[in-house]
DNA sequence: TGTACATCAGTGAACGCGCGTTCACTGATGTAC
DNA sequence: TGTACATCAGTGAACGCGCGTTCACTGATGTAC
């Protein structure tokens, strides 16, 4: 990100450099924050060069939308590798559904902006599944839960007909905890506080979660 | 709401006007639809006579969120009327804790734009006790949870090391799933399907809030 | 009951701002011969 | 290997837009005498 100074004429690779700027003002503002002419501002580059790379505004906007989506799928990587096997498919399937839920939750409190983007732009379920939204193994958040989900119904954990539509439940739980931790009033909660009471937000998922739809 | 002509040089209650407009347009809009200038030319006035009433355009946003906050509380109300009593105190208790959540997705479903600006604005959780925010019977959205949630201890249906910050999770799963439904990936369901989905998910909570915590 | 006057709600015009986007251009690059 | 030329990435200037907000004003209302 070379402001306003640069050697050649031609910049190089322009296109990255200004999705890496909008990142990084979705990153402090969040998606309203993702102004073209910032971005070229930044990179020290005419407002009207960014066309040349991006159809619009809202593409650019787009393209920082999915990068926002690919970190959060790494955090939950992250968070899923460090649950490990465990001894049992049961004991494992839990942890990696607690792994999911930990890693979106710590994911919305340290990037509060990005995850905001990630979620500001209209989004398909159908697009949920393309490659640029995703971490390294190729899983986007959506498909991560949606694996730690099918471990539990293999491991007989989770009953075979309270699993379709299972991950709308745990999703609902964790995001709405997440948007109440950034925007609402758990603001004012410390990191501690966030965490223990994200975990009682999980085990909650946890126990109602095989209960969700019984006989009623 | 007179539009473009008036009788009188005096409008007779622009601040009520004012704020009819701005929760007009936040109904059809969301929060950043709350124009000051757009507000004043559907009321036909010039538009700084909105500075009579109002101290700055955020002062009008600020109403216009208390207003959406105690629509919804009255939306809750309703459905915890509809509720009823029960055949004993336990009954009663889940059938309220159930109310509060339906009233508050179907509010989500029903108004999106202003329940969206409802969480707009910062909110402490000292000013969710303001009676500008509440429903007919004075309670704001998170104090009849919390009543709910109250009634669950003394029946004993909930754990009295239970209940402190269970607002917080019940919140979460049911505000998520809101924002999932009007924002998110859920909005392509038709109103059966998020009704349905929306019930399983009261219960995942009405299950799951009395074991979260529980011995970790 | 009638009149003078203070109040203050609403007016008209203008401001600066930053945005997204379009236009005709310029000049470095890399390819064809 | 050297040169002519097409390509197209980035430039410079400008546009229209709608916003929030400020200024000095005007004229209806309601009160004091």
């Amino acid at each position: 990100m070379d402001v306003l100074k640069r050697k050649t004429y031609r910049h190089g690779d322009l296109y990255r450099a200004l999705l890496d700027a909008g990142t990084q003002l979705a990153r402090v503002g969040g998606p309203t924050a993702v102004v073209l002419r910032e971005a070229t501002r930044q990179v020290g580059v005419a407002p009207n060069a960014a066309y040349r790379h991006f159809a619009d505004r809202n593409a650019l906007l787009q393209a920082v939308c999915a990068v926002a989506q690919a970190q959060l799928a790494q955090a939950i990587e992250d968070e899923w590798t460090v649950a490990g096997f465990g001894d049992n498919a049961a004991d494992a399937a839990r942890a990696h559904l607690r792994a999911v839920g930990t890693g979106y939750i710590r994911f919305a409190r340290a990037e509060p902006g990005l995850f905001r983007t990630a979620f500001s732009v209209y989004e398909d379920l159908q697009k949920a599944g393309i490659p640029e939204m995703a971490g390294k193994n190729g899983l986007t958040p959506f498909q991560l839960l949606s694996s730690a989900l099918d471990e539990l119904l293999i491991a007989g954990v989770l009953p075979p007909e309270r699993r379709p539509g299972a991950e709308f439940l745990a999703w609902s739980a964790v995001h709405g905890f997440s948007m109440l931790l950034i925007d609402g009033p758990l603001r004012v909660l410390d990191a501690q506080q966030a965490e223990a009471i994200g975990q009682r937000l999980i085990d909650m998922v946890e126990f109602g979660l095989p209960a969700a739809g019984a006989g009623r």
